[in-house]
DNA sequence: GTCAACCTGTTTTATATCGAACTATTAAAA
DNA sequence: TTTTAATAGTTCGATATAAAACAGGTTGAC
């Protein structure tokens, strides 16, 4: 006989938004994984590949802005997708604090699969949702990050 | 003149249920932090105390699967919560391989008080949300782990 | 023109978390 | 009963990320 049968009640945790928010990315990422584990491509590294297509030539604490990693964190992995051959990082001749970033041929062929495993990802994890309940749920969780001049209280 | 005025544009990204939920978790937990860093109490701090005074005397992996860590990860959690003297670790006198966890008077009154921040950061982070707004993003995010039979295809 | 302030990428150090392997213990099978 | 399988906690090694400090480079105030 099992100690205890039913589940650990959660309390108050039920209520607070940042606990669903954890449990929902966790079963997003792994799912991601599940598609992409094979080519070597996380969740982090799609985000860092796809803006680097976007934006040739970003520098490194441009593109750690726009995925939201801390620049430091930016250095091990350039230096990984460097040694994988997928990007290119070029001392700037105007400025030469900067990096210039580009993707390469092979960078561009892996991230081409990416998007493409990674499409058929979203379509299998937005199953439960209709069109209209995704683009609502994606505007949701856009107010998080909008901020407000007017909050002393 | 700085290279390029606009923020770079992240593509594909903007329709990845994935991207925003991080970014959506990056800016609560930030703001977690703002309330609780204070009294030492993380994210994960805060969901294994209120799970451990809603379950007394349970197990180690038990709570480790109630707040989605590894039960190896629960190990140095504990040991710093043990060493704070806010849980105790008491071997069980039915199986010798289960530990029963138990918050002590200080890990109850450090709980409390951190509820109640929580409360505040919660109140304040669901500003921009209606009661049924919340309501219904707690619903959507939910449907994230909801394991289905027939998804082959 | 000089010097202070700032920015960029980097290094270093710290931390949280995971996964695999290990030990002791219990339960199930034979 | 003996053997086998499963479970709980732990250890160990790896990884991702952050934060702080740094060095070279640039810019702006004066």
């Amino acid at each position: 006989m099992p100690a205890s049968r039913k589940p650990p009640t959660i309390g108050c945790l039920s209520n607070h938004v940042g606990f669903h928010l954890r449990l929902a990315q966790l079963a997003v990422f792994e799912h991601f994984g599940s598609k992409l584990n094979e080519i070597d491509v996380t969740p982090a590294i799609f985000s860092v590949l796809e803006v680097l297509q976007q934006n040739d030539g970003i520098t490194q604490s441009k593109l750690a802005a726009a995925v939201r990693l801390e620049r430091s964190s930016m250095v091990p992995m350039l230096d990984k997708l460097s040694r994988r051959g997928l990007v290119e990082r070029r001392a700037s001749t105007t400025d030469r604090r900067h990096n210039h970033l580009h993707l390469t041929d092979a960078g561009r062929e892996l991230l081409a699969e990416a998007i493409s495993r990674a499409a058929q990802h979203e379509k299998e994890i937005c199953k439960p949702f209709t069109i209209a309940e995704k683009k609502l749920l994606l505007e949701l969780l856009g107010r998080f990050r909008a901020p407000k001049k007017s909050d002393a209280a």
